[in-house]
DNA sequence: TTTGGGCCTGACAACGTTGTCAACGCGAGA
DNA sequence: TCTCGCGTTGACAACGTTGTCAGGCCCAAA
């Protein structure tokens, strides 16, 4: 800047004004100064620009996902990217891998390099690194998962709902021997969907089966195994209510064992080719791209001072018909 | 900072000093120092920190990707990520849609946060605002496609070779009336598709056919489109070359034409759900998690200081058969 | 006792900006 | 002619760090 300033015949306040763009610099400064910096191809320093004046910000969110390459977060991670790019503001990423150390370790890097406000698909219980930026100033909102006690806004689906009409779906098909394979429940939304599928039995006078609930399942491949042996220990349901990839594994497991199309399956998430699968598969569809905008429009409302109480948001689902959850018993 | 000095009644330096570890601080200082950083939630700010002395770095990488919610993307993505966590950097992010003007903002958005180094998947004819970058010193590291003139490292797949071997699989199963269902040629990978189809067409001695080629398409909803109107003009391919999302919206359509059984298909790019549809669909599968990491490394390597010429890889990909290939004419 | 050399520690400048404020030039009105 | 006020411009400090360097202390050797 200042070698623009001396290239310009000006100061460096006087480029810094032009470079903003503010009123009250003569036509032909501007010009002189606008030369300058074309002919060095100067660029603004915004590290400076936000450490001056503790009111300027970074335009930066930080974004903490599970896994930017599960196409669910992805769809996350691009719905918030718009609203932030609309308004200016660049994404900071990572995946935290349902690693809570890792989600510590990159709010922390977040929080040094001053982001603005963060939004979290938290997989901590202990939310005390969360509180502690809260505490500073930075604005939080947590995605996909509400919080255990902290008071943040939040958006999620409501998977209480989905999962009971998932399940109660299948009931309706005449099925009573209805297996659950889900991720760990430590994860709110794995919690959450057994919850759903324990009140949902409940609720049609069904005993809950142990050996009929596989927990801890991550991934395609470890659901297919939890399948196989579903079918090989003598738990032999008649129904299968899984989520997001692991919803994969099963599918391709049921279709490995020759059973695809006797033993019905709905699952969690949408999935791009789940109507070329015969039979097609039934999910209860969540809308990724409205949770990652409703939650940029809480942040952004946060950013521009807004002090109210938070807020939470809990999305209904859609269940989709596609064949594998319309078998009957 | 000055906070945290008054608190442990030390000087600023010496907070500085406990803070980044470094030696000749006596235990009792570096305590003191400690509890008051605890006392305080201090976090370093690291704007501040990369400002001061320009040997410093901002420890993060700038990443353009075409679209994180398109898996192949969000894959690249993902591994880069893992590379830069291994190296204690953070990632900014963003999407280009294909628009050579976002492709710019983003990049000058990513200047103005100086970030030490940048991977882009151009989209853009012009490299002028890469070659700026590089010029200032920023490395530069192209992936998923080359450069058109720029020289600059890159990782890419061999597309001419990749479409080559999926044109040639089928001219082996009898076909000659195959069409080429892709983006627009003014997109580096869909060009090289486009070429590889045309040069395996020539080698087999048939003459390419202009209303077996559509060119422009982006997406699955287009991409039916497309095959619908190649069977309602006339055009009647055995065979369809297809790519990315695009297989998918071709696979579709043919469901519904009921031609899925009796078209052959192979894509570029694999897909969750390929081997569950019926038939399968054969692809040219790239390996995106390894060039993420081999450009990513590539970058590292460059950040680090070496100055060697520039680079590029060329990955091959790897034809799998899944049934929709072998389908004879 | 003096000198020398480690080891700690802190004062100060600088990184590249922008907010604040003072000063300048110029034309209009008294 | 003098004063006032407005529109421009620039000097300077400060944002939160860290690199540089000097100074203080203490112990060993002369």
């Amino acid at each position: 800047m200042r070698d623009v300033a001396d290239v310009a015949g000006v100061s460096v306040k006087t480029v810094s004004r032009v470079i903003n763009g503010e009123p009250g610099v003569s036509e032909e400064l501007r010009t002189r100064v606008r030369d300058a910096v074309g002919q060095l191809d100067y660029q603004r320093d915004d590290r400076a620009r936000s450490l001056k004046s503790g009111h300027q910000r970074t335009r930066t969110i930080g974004l903490v996902t599970v896994d930017v390459s599960n196409p669910f977060h992805a769809e996350l991670n691009r719905s918030i990217e718009d609203e932030a790019a609309r308004r200016g503001h660049l994404l900071i990423t990572g995946s935290s891998d349902e690693s809570p150390d890792r989600e510590r370790a990159l709010v922390q890097e977040f929080a040094q390099r001053r982001v603005d406000a963060l939004i979290v698909a938290p997989c901590s219980l202990s939310e005390e690194h969360l509180q502690r930026e809260m505490e500073l100033g930075t604005p939080i909102v947590m995605i996909d998962r509400a919080p255990a006690h902290l008071e943040c806004d939040y958006v999620a689906t409501d998977n209480v709902a989905g999962s009971r009409a998932a399940v109660g779906h299948m009931i309706e098909n005449g099925h009573r021997r209805i297996a659950f394979v889900g991720d760990s429940p430590s994860i709110w939304t794995a919690w959450r969907r057994l919850v759903g599928y324990e009140r949902e039995l409940e609720a049609a006078g069904t005993q809950i089966q142990p050996e009929l609930v596989v927990t801890g399942v991550r991934g395609a491949k470890s659901a297919a195994e939890a399948v196989r042996s579903l079918f090989s220990n003598g738990a032999e349901p008649t129904a299968i209510f899984a989520q997001n990839l692991i919803t994969m594994g099963v599918v391709k497991a049921l279709h490995e064992l020759g059973l695809a199309e006797s033993v019905a399956v709905v699952g969690f998430d949408d999935l791009e080719f789940a109507d070329l699968v015969t039979p097609g598969v039934s999910v209860v569809a969540q809308n990724p791209r409205r949770m990652g905008r409703l939650a940029a429009e809480r942040l952004f409302a946060r950013i521009e001072g807004d002090e109210s109480e938070a807020m939470g948001m809990l999305l209904e689902p859609a269940l989709i018909r596609r064949g594998s959850g319309e078998i009957r018993a």
